[in-house]
DNA sequence: ATTATCTATAGATCTATAGATAATGC
DNA sequence: ATTATCTATAGATCTATAGATAATGC
């Protein structure tokens, strides 16, 4: 938004900035990101972050109280736009609730692997069980909670009875989620392409009949499309 | 097998000996998976470890090179079993691919969560890319095979081409690893019904017509029942 | 003699803090 | 005065090794 300032505040830097044009808050977690999802959380030293963000270790602690407010603010920040998409979804009571789940799945998965990084590592990492990122899970539980309710409202899902559906929902939202592994074992692949076999994929979980599958999937189309 | 020597050599040890009854190197194995099952590998000390296994922090040196060798013998050993019931089912020609799919997803999950860690969790480890453990990755590897040769061989499969049909194995094989994300979420969930649910929804994935799904799932339990 | 353990520690980290410094802003 | 940085370091780790020790085996 904000041109930064030729002029800058503060002691200069011993190396020079990088040439990304980031804020430093922002060269910082593009460098976390990028650590944290390929070598991991506690085995990443906020050394190796600073020092990929061109500053020194210790200056970290001007933008960050700690290690940990960095995971976490990674972590909102990819969970938040697919919360928005998702209740955005729920709420159009106009289209078949098939079509929404395809178009929720089908933006899940290329936020997931649209991005420079498979920020989607950082779900798995172990640390995150840590009570420390709680506002995050409380997110993404949201985002699985529109998942049921979508599935809830499909044909099939409405036959199904509690223990199924729950059942169910976990299971689509791990194949969306499953994403992550796949591309994790192949960091090349065509994200959009991937992002369409997932969401039809998810419908054929859901128990839509393989026939029916290309009407939902071009109605969840023109849905994302006029988003 | 062999029943402990009640007399042991070696100078006996600081703590008293863990009562699980198991060989000090199955002890150790067995801290560990508890440990960075839930906690993560680098998160994990060798002292928490020998800790748990009733041993003092250098004594694991005598029975594992060193603390890569103990995550690198706890993945072998989780993924060595899979691979084993995959390649029994892939030859056998008698019953229909689809229902020997159904039954190795239903195995796998099985095996994943069946125990008493989650022990898929060291697979998503970050870790775990690192070149010491390309040996899991080659199993791993051939597991995944596994999967696409089977899907290939199942009616809906061999109508696709080769992009759409590696597409295809990349989702079953995720569906079934979703598991480890379903399991973190719900430890105490019902593994059997589990198994069942993902076996069904992967064949859902391959394409199979919802209502021939009973019939495949019958014949897949028939052939698990005989292995 | 062999084995399984122990105690002690070297050497290499790593996170966060203390406090100085060198810019700009007013 | 404020800001963004720096240098230096305290204090707490952590892994792996060196070398002693206390059993059993022969």
């Amino acid at each position: 938004m904000s041109p930064p300032p030729s002029r800058r505040v503060g002691r200069p830097r011993a190396q020079t900035r990088p040439t990304s044009g980031l804020e430093p808050r922002e060269e910082v977690l593009a460098a976390a990101a990028e650590l944290f999802t390929t070598g991991g959380y506690t085995a990443t030293s906020t050394r190796a972050v600073a020092e990929r963000a061109g500053l020194r270790q210790a200056s970290l602690y001007h933008w960050f109280a700690g290690k940990e407010e960095i995971l976490a603010t990674l972590l909102e920040g990819t969970v938040r736009p697919s919360l928005d998409i998702a209740q955005g979804l729920v709420a159009r009571a106009g289209a078949s609730p098939e079509a929404r789940l395809w178009a929720l799945c089908r933006s899940d998965v290329a936020l997931l692997c649209g991005g420079p990084h498979n920020l989607g590592e950082l779900y798995l990492l172990p640390e995150v069980r840590l009570e420390r990122f709680a506002e995050f899970h409380r997110v993404r539980d949201q985002l699985k909670s529109a998942y049921g309710e979508l599935l809830a409202a499909t044909g099939p899902g409405a036959a199904l009875g509690a223990a199924d559906l729950s059942c169910r929902t976990d299971l689509l939202f791990g194949l969306t989620e499953s994403v992550i592994l796949i591309r994790r074992a192949d960091p090349g692949r065509d994200a959009q392409a991937l992002a369409e076999a997932t969401a039809d994929a998810a419908l054929r979980v859901v128990g839509v009949e393989p026939q029916q599958l290309a009407r939902f999937a071009d109605e969840g189309r023109g849905l994302l499309a006029r988003a």
